[in-house]
DNA sequence: GCCTCGGGGAGTGTATACAATCATAGCGCG
DNA sequence: CGCGCTATGATTGTATACACTCCCCGAGGC
């Protein structure tokens, strides 16, 4: 699976290496570009319509990102993350989130509350149409705009980087996402957000941890069989 | 300032980037390239004897990283961060540190424990050299070898990043880090480290966050200054 | 004396070229 | 028929080449 011709990311980025890296993102996470699959550098360049130098300098910030892997003198793959790994991404979560959380119903401005009610709405809207992808995106908005809304953009970043990660491993589970799933999720969103809305930082920390815990409980509810887990591409 | 010509780093890294990667970020770390340098990608190729290729990509990561930022078309520099920014490295900080500690209490080995106690030890040592780079970089050790031992190698490298954007911020203030402030950050360590070696998580946590308190509270005696507040370079 | 306006140089951003290595397929041989 | 060996192609890792932009500086005009 391809992502067609890079359009119009050129015009947001200052430079080619900016916009190869949103672009390659951006097919990793829709799912355009699958977990275990071989990134070929040539082939990225041609349909970004750019030389291999840019692209290469992106896959570089990916890799030390942790959603591509590379095989020396072998090639670049997307990240296969095992259960483990997964694991181990909500465990650092649920360090951090209840602590936004708490942040967010100090400082959080009115432009900001509504973005994070935006980002809920947005991801009901993907449950309806049954948009995995989206409703995933959805939540790493959410979760990002909790962090922003914290006054912590180093925190909001962490939080961001280890959401796309653990979407990226849902994406290989895709079929497995049901409605309800997504559902109950954006339920416990939406309680979130009503915390912080009414300035209750206490209830808002509770809330995130129970997110966190119920959030890691789906998944590994989800997650039992082992899969190809040997060749977890770290 | 300029670090010298690369000589062993090659041997570990199997790529001229990783290798560029490893010594820049460690001129930077050491003190040999100051924030708010430039850094001219030829001149930095030169110093390693490679082409700009692999430094380039190096770069990139690093800026990634927070480490240096550019100003398009114009170079790059080393980051100066201000000081609210380190304030929220703090923050940060404060959030992961206690949670690492208190399972570092539960899951340490004994091997990582003698980790912990040997960057104690060599931040001593830095201490009687008043070697303010060494002494900090001890520092890093410690907090991403108590990640370690927490089994979370995820917040581990979150908790090394953030450390290593804050030094970088303390090596602008270098001579007005004095002897007496890097002991009581040690004893600080020490008591943390002993607290986990007796397998007490209470303990370890609440030792924790007093550490990233009282050290926010050193870092902020200071930098009463605003230096050239304006110019911080993110 | 001050401002404006090129011209040269430095340095980034991108493209292309080259070398080294790995996989694979074809071929011979046992 | 299976196994090992070689040759070829594909792809990475690195180096070099090119274009464009911005800054600095000096000359000329007011």
């Amino acid at each position: 699976m391809l992502p067609p011709i890079d359009t119009q990311l050129f015009e947001k980025a200052l430079t080619f290496r900016e916009a190869a890296y949103q672009a390659i993102k951006q097919g990793i996470l829709s799912g355009q570009l699958e977990p275990g699959q071989s990134l070929v550098e040539e082939r990225l360049a041609a349909m970004l319509q750019i030389s291999r130098t840019p692209v290469r300098e992106a896959l570089a910030i990916l890799e030390h990102e942790g959603l591509i892997a590379p095989i020396y003198r072998r090639g670049l793959f997307v990240c296969k993350l095992s259960r483990a790994q997964v694991v181990e991404l909500f465990t650092a979560n649920e360090a951090v989130e209840p602590f936004l959380a708490r942040r967010a119903a100090f400082y959080a401005t009115p432009e900001q509350l509504a973005a994070l009610d935006a980002a809920i709405n947005d991801g009901e809207a993907c449950v309806e149409r049954l948009d995995i992808a989206g409703f995933l995106r959805s939540g790493r908005v959410f979760h990002a705009g909790m962090g922003h809304a914290a006054g912590n953009p180093t925190l909001a970043r962490f939080v961001e980087r280890n959401e796309e990660r653990v979407d990226l491993f849902l994406m290989s589970y895709g079929k497995a996402v049901d409605a309800e799933m997504m559902r109950a999720s954006n339920r416990e969103h939406r309680a979130i957000y009503r915390a912080i809305a009414d300035r209750d930082p206490d209830a808002a920390a509770r809330l995130a941890i129970y997110h966190a815990q119920s959030t890691r409980e789906r998944f590994a509810a989800l997650a039992t069989d082992g899969g190809d887990e040997s060749e977890s591409l770290t």
